[in-house]
Formats: structure tokens, sequence, C-alpha cells
DNA sequence: GGTGTCGTATTTGTATGATGATTGACGACG
DNA sequence: CGTCGTCAATCATCATACAAATACGACACC
């Protein structure tokens, strides 16, 4: 007898699913269990078993053909940077190699995002960012506003990148961020010496420097991660 | 009478209308058609048309809920990095912009990872990587080698990162590459500057100089662009 | 006439069963 | 001992049915 929970059992299915194999609870190599076998685990026809198992196909996760079943593929084979395999590497809390990783690859990617916004970014770009910093500056809200504040922050710097494939980029990186920040520990309010770096790239960006920017997101980073326990 | 071609249909659904969709066939915002009017467009069952719909879901090229329909969500909530996006985008020739885009990511992140590379490169990283470049050096087969293993060279610059996010990156950006070089023209042999170039990557990452080795890999790139007619 | 409420129709979500195609395994045969 | 054909398991696709959610319009009421 069918979960009758009311809605969206697909995607709860694609969730757990996913999440599972992600966590390391079906080792890269190993064939998943049959279709049959996964209704049955999850209480749901076949026809929704297929539905998620074709998201994480779509993700990179799996491959395989008739016969032989779906088989787990190497980490390597993943969309890493898909918002669903961030978040389902994220959930229960992150480990510090996983945040240490984000933080790798933030480091690498948005000092030149930054760099390139302050070479190219519109007039409306700048107001945005100017408006978003001011509410950082000025936010007294608790601190799940003020985390917020902070993705919006640095998403206005991709987006005035003008360029899609790195505000895409910069969607994933933030999504894995915005996560692990709600789920492990609530972090506390940015320090000031944080704010004092958002408000030095402001400034390069706005004055078009390039260098100096990129300087100061590097800087801000280092000092982010630091304060992330 | 549904198509009998033999397999993978909901691969070549997922496909077409995932092409339709990032080339602009369906413009952000729009409504996709029921699903019934998919099922007569392409001539398959609904649960065809349903799994490549999922699979386009997982992507975040569309979102949508029950009596509403599938919309087309905007461009900056696609996942740009995907491997089949950046294949759909860049089928049948790839425009000038997309390069650019691309291009511009890459220079941004190869640098940064050549930098990795060059920090923490175990020996057999280092080897590999010697190995593919002399490879490339001596490879005298057609052009299609040729690009491969260029394509094999970067991934390995990538890997010596040993940054799983790093690497899915690598791989992404590296998809798009290809499927752009065997599309479009077929580029000429590396020119003796670009194989230098590679040269100066290798021995930078081998001694471990950090720096040199990101200058490298920039100078690079600007060469590979511009060879890119 | 305007407005709030309710019913209905349409569309998606899920379930079920059937049929064909593909492929690995195993045994028969040369 | 090797090669090949048959078999069975499993996926791929289809067809159909029902449930649930929501948009739209009808209707009553103010």
């Amino acid at each position: 007898m069918p979960v009758r929970s009311g809605g969206k059992l697909c995607s709860a299915v694609t969730s757990d699913l996913g999440q599972q194999i992600v966590k390391g609870g079906f080792a890269p190599g190993e064939a998943l269990p049959t279709e049959n076998a996964l209704c049955a685990l999850f209480g749901v026809s076949r026809t929704t078993v297929r539905e998620a198992v074709m998201r994480l196909h779509g993700k990179g996760l799996l491959d395989g053909g008739p016969r032989t079943g779906m088989k787990v593929l190497p980490t390597s084979k993943w969309n890493q940077l898909d918002g669903d395999v961030l978040r389902w590497r994220a959930a229960g809390g992150m480990d510090p190699e996983f945040a240490d990783q984000l933080y790798e690859v933030r480091g690498c990617i948005e000092p030149q995002a930054c760099r390139l916004a302050a070479e190219r970014a519109s007039a409306a770009d700048l107001r945005q960012i100017g408006l978003l910093f001011a509410a950082l500056a000025n936010d007294d809200g608790d601190v799940a506003s003020h985390v917020a504040a902070d993705v919006a922050f640095h998403l206005a710097i991709f987006a005035a990148t003008h360029n899609p494939i790195m505000i895409s980029l910069g969607g994933s990186i933030r999504t894995g961020l915005e996560l692990a920040f709600s789920q492990s520990q609530q972090r506390n309010r940015m320090s000031p010496a944080e704010l004092a770096l958002h408000g030095r790239i402001v400034s390069a960006v706005t004055q078009g420097k390039g260098d100096a920017a990129a300087a100061a997101m590097t800087h801000l980073l280092k000092e982010s991660r630091l304060a992330l326990t």
C-alpha cells in the first residue's frame, strides 16, 4: 500500500536516494537495487522510482542499461556543483573537509568574478551592490536575515560579471554554503573586520579597480573561513 | 503510433526538448505545452515525456506544479555547467558569445587550479602530467587525438588539485570545449607557442611554483583563445 | 454592481499491469 | 576448450486509471 503523504513524492524519493548515494550509502561502482526492490524500499510505485532515478542519472550519479542495473558512478563523474548534490552533501551537518573544498573553490572563483565585476559592472549593478551592502551594514534582524543579505551580496557580484556561466556557478556555490550555514551551527553575526572587507570590495568595484577588488575578496574569504569554526 | 527507434527514446526526447529550451525555442517564463501535447509532439507516451521533463527539472531548466504546467525558468537558474546543458548550447556550432563566456570562466578557474596543483601534486600526479605532456608533444596522430591529448592534460591538472569539486568543475568545462571543437571547425594542430606554454606549466607545477604555474596557464588560455578563430 | 464562495474542469502526480528489447549467464555442441 | 544459441532477468516503453491540486467561471449575497 503506497504511502499517501500528499504531494511531490517523486522529489522526496529523489532526495532520499540521492542523499544516500552522496553520503556513501552506496559505494561508487556498486550496483543499485533493482527498480522493484527500490519500490519496496520506499513504498512507492515503479513510475516514481524511475523518475527519481532519471533525475539522478541526469546529475551524473548513476549510469547503466538494461539487465545490468544502475551503477553508482565514481565521484569524479558527478556534477558536484549541482545544487541538489551540494545540498545532499551538506545535509545533516557539513564535514570540515567539505567546507574546505568549498572555500577553496570559492577562493579560486570569487576573486576573479570580483575582478570581472569591477571591469564591467553597469550603473544598475553598482547601485544594487551598494544597496545590498547597506542592507548588510544596517541589518539588525536575526542571524538568518543576515546570512541571506550576505548571500545576496555575493550573488550580486556574480551577476555584475554578465557571464551566465559565471552566474550559475556562483549560484551553485552559494547554495551549498547557505544550506551548510543553516544546518550546522548558526554562525555569529559578521565581524566588523568582515564588514569592512565587504566595504573595500564595494569601493574597489565601484572605482573599477579590478586588482584591488580581487585582493579584497581573497582577504574576505580567508577571514570568513576562519570565522567558520 | 510510437516511434519504434529501438532504444534510448527517453534520452532522445530529453535532448530534443532540452536543446529547444536552451536554444530559445521556449522563452524563459513561458509555459511548456501540456504533457499530452508533448506526447503528441514527440510521438511518445506520457511516461517518457515525464521522465524527460524530470531530467530537465533536475537541471534547473523547468519548474512548476500541478495544474499550472511546467514553466521555463530564467537562465540564471539553469545549471549552466551541467554537461548536457553545455552540450545543448554548443550543439550545431558554438556561437562566439558562448566561446567567450566559456574561455572567460576558464581564465578564472584554470590558473587557480594550476596553482593548487603546483602546491600539492603527488609524485603520481606529476608523473601523469609529464606523461600526458610527452604524448601531446610527440603525438603525430590526427587532429582528434591531438584534441583528446590536450583535454587529458588539462584534466590531469584539475585532478592534481585533489579537490573533488574542482575536478568536477574541470570536467564540465572541458566537456563544453570538447564538444565545441568537434562540431564547429576542426582547429589546427597546436601551435609551437602553445606547446611551449604547456611545457612551462609542467615545469612550474613540477617545481611547486604556484605563481609561475598560474601565470603560464593564463598565458596559454589567452593564446589558445586567439587561435580559436 | 461588486465581491466572496463554491463547484467544476483541466492538468499534473501516482499507481498498476503488460509487452518488447537488451544483455549477461549458462549450458549445448563442435 | 572454445564458440554459439537459448534463457531469464531487468530495464524501456506504453496504455490506462484514479487522486490531488489549482485556475477559472458560475452563482449567491451584500
